[in-house]
DNA sequence: GAGGGCCTGAAG
DNA sequence: CTTCAGGCCCTC
């Protein structure tokens, strides 16, 4: 399942047909062509020059000599090749672009979840990519940002991350890991993450796919770069996929949790589930109220808090 | 803002 | 056999 380390791998080996002509487009599978005539779609690319390739959170996309972009997501399962001709293609092969520089560019993807898409010049991109959040490698999200966008956002932080609205190009794996490095239960609502614990999950965030960008992208199950290689960063996660293995950090067995309906792996001792706040959002009304009023909070808490402080 | 649909191999 | 994972799009 291609993340933002996995695009990048397979964007920067791309960069090798940049100035290419696409030479013929053959549509093996018309659904993986997304709105738009399979037809009309290999007449409007054929012909085309590869000015550009570049990423945008998960997204391919290749700028192409008309002012057209050309539009790839692999969701999970979809791989692009780059290979020579006549090299025969593998099973699930639903496109393949021939370029000038006499390779072939081939899309491949098992689930058919993935595909292409060609956005005309000025036309509208499809909305995950035009409500995309900031990149987390951008300058310009600094931690203060980071920790507003945080606030002004409600839910799981787990939740919050892996949507793309928020930042571009985390998946499940990278939340796992980038949770866990910066110490942060994913349950954790945004409104009680800090601004220390926000910069050192930003931190962490650009630290972990920083990595696995050094590493070529992890493989567990589809991913493979350009050339049909798996990515090598899976011996460098910490958490994700190591349910009963030891933490890295602190021996304890990592733990496999359901959190917004994805599997989650934590460390419960280095990743602590958040105390509830104690501080509930109540009306004020309900504070003066004495049939809602919670009773006998503020005495009870204020005799704990008193006999801890005494007897430490 | 929530939930179904897409698709297939792996796991139960 | 059934269930599930996975990210995004589309409809409500």
């Amino acid at each position: 399942m291609p993340e933002l380390p996995e695009v990048e791998t397979i964007r920067r080996a791309l960069e090798a047909v940049r100035g290419e002509r696409i030479l013929s487009v053959d549509v093996r599978s018309p659904a993986m062509i997304r709105g738009m005539d399979p037809d009309e779609f290999r007449l409007a690319v054929e012909g085309e020059r590869i000015e550009e390739v570049s990423r945008r959170g998960k997204y391919l996309l290749f700028g192409l000599g008309s002012a057209s972009t050309l539009v790839c997501h692999l969701m999970m399962a979809g791989r692009l090749l780059l290979q020579a001709p006549g090299a025969g293609y593998p099973p699930h092969t639903h496109v393949v672009l021939a370029l000038s520089g006499g390779e072939e560019l081939v899309y491949q993807d098992l689930r058919h979840f993935g595909g292409f898409r060609l956005i005309p010049p000025g036309g509208r991109l499809p909305p995950g990519l035009a409500a995309m959040g900031p990149e987390p490698f951008d300058p310009s999200l600094t931690p203060v940002r980071f920790f507003r966008m945080l606030h002004s956002r409600r839910g799981k932080v787990k939740g919050i991350l892996l949507d793309q609205r928020f930042v571009a190009g985390l998946g499940n794996i990278y939340v796992d890991e980038s949770l866990f490095a910066a110490r942060i239960h994913p349950e954790t609502p945004t409104d009680r993450i800090g601004r220390e614990d926000a910069e050192r999950l930003l931190s962490s965030i650009r630290s972990v796919l920083q990595r696995a960008i050094s590493h070529r992208g992890t493989t567990f199950g589809t991913y493979r770069d350009v050339n049909g290689r798996p990515g090598e960063n899976a011996p460098a996660l910490s958490v994700f996929r190591r349910e009963g293995k030891p933490c890295p950090r602190c021996e304890t067995p990592i733990v496999k949790l359901r959190v917004v309906g994805r599997g989650t792996h934590i460390c419960p001792t280095c990743q602590p589930k958040p105390r509830r706040r104690r501080t509930s959002r109540r009306p004020s009304s309900s504070l003066t109220d004495p049939k809602t009023r919670p009773k006998r909070i503020s005495s009870a808490c204020g005799r704990t808090a008193r006999s801890r402080a005494r007897s430490t």
